[in-house]
DNA sequence: TAGACTAGTTCGCAGTACCAACAACCGTCA
DNA sequence: TGACGGTTGTTGGTACTGCGAACTAGTCTA
């Protein structure tokens, strides 16, 4: 056993396994309300910034290209995505939301937005603002951008 | 009206979105390291705390009963688990992790532990402990123990 | 003892995810 | 021009996940 000094590691590792729990199954209640699985919901939602190859999308969602290429198949296969052949690259292709994927990954979006704020909310609003910096700070510790989507407005 | 104020929760949002991939991914990275899938690993660490019905489990890790069947059954073909009949009630069993399987649930959860807290160590420590704190917090907020999952009931 | 209820299982289905092998295409170099 | 190595995305095969409906078997209650 580890000492029990380390215990507040060991909790904030246990803490944020369970947090991340929760804030998947949160996504995927949500996804669901709009007949999406999470994994599908998730390449709506990062595809809203506009098109992405099929190898970059690959990166972006850590999935191995030919798991992507069935993911892609099914959401197409719905009108909510469709591939463009790459003109100067015949082989690639860039995949774009249709008119009505864009509508269902921002409903998506904000429907979890809104969820998970309403979850934070019972926080004080002081511990948002910290817990915010401190997990910002995680992400890019890490490697991960964290782009403020909204900056402008 | 959720005016310029609201920036910081939109913020909040989506990096807890992104924050549950990140831990998400460490863990199913740990999973594969012991060749479990991340779900059969939490199944095992759920189980460390002792044996414990189909029903509870079912509950506790948000599955549907006629899932969680297959889930024990292929942990159990592998001897890291096993179905215990319930002496009172023959319908009912215990799912108790075996030698080999408590022996894998502890690597595996130290192993979690270690690369959360790794990756948590880059933060200062008192941003740590508010971390720790705030998610404690939402965690009991939405009814989620925050124990290590010791208590019977 | 009949009927209601509960614990787990089985079955069928759709989706996820990996790996290995592949066709088509690009850029380069001879 | 054409062979070559690297890239892009796809296919095929396998295993796992997760749900709902229907089911078996056992328990409890009236």
């Amino acid at each position: 056993m580890a000492a029990e000094i380390g215990s507040m590691e060991i909790e904030l590792a246990a803490a944020l396994v369970r947090l991340s729990h929760l804030v998947q199954h949160v996504f995927a209640d949500a996804s669901r309300q709009h007949e999406l699985t999470p994994q599908q919901a998730q390449l709506l939602c990062q595809l809203a910034g506009g098109p992405v190859g099929m190898g970059e999308l690959s990166r972006l969602l850590h999935l191995e290209k030919s798991s992507l290429t069935g993911l892609v198949d099914r959401v197409e296969q719905r009108g909510l995505v469709i591939r463009i052949r790459d003109a100067h690259d015949r082989r690639a292709c860039q995949i774009s939301l249709t008119g009505k994927g864009s509508e269902l990954a921002h409903e998506c979006h904000d429907d979890v937005t809104s969820r998970l704020d309403k979850l934070a909310g019972e926080l004080p609003s002081t511990d948002r603002t910290l817990l915010a910096g401190a997990i910002g700070q995680l992400l890019t510790e890490h490697g991960q951008p964290v782009t403020v989507s909204s900056s402008g407005r």
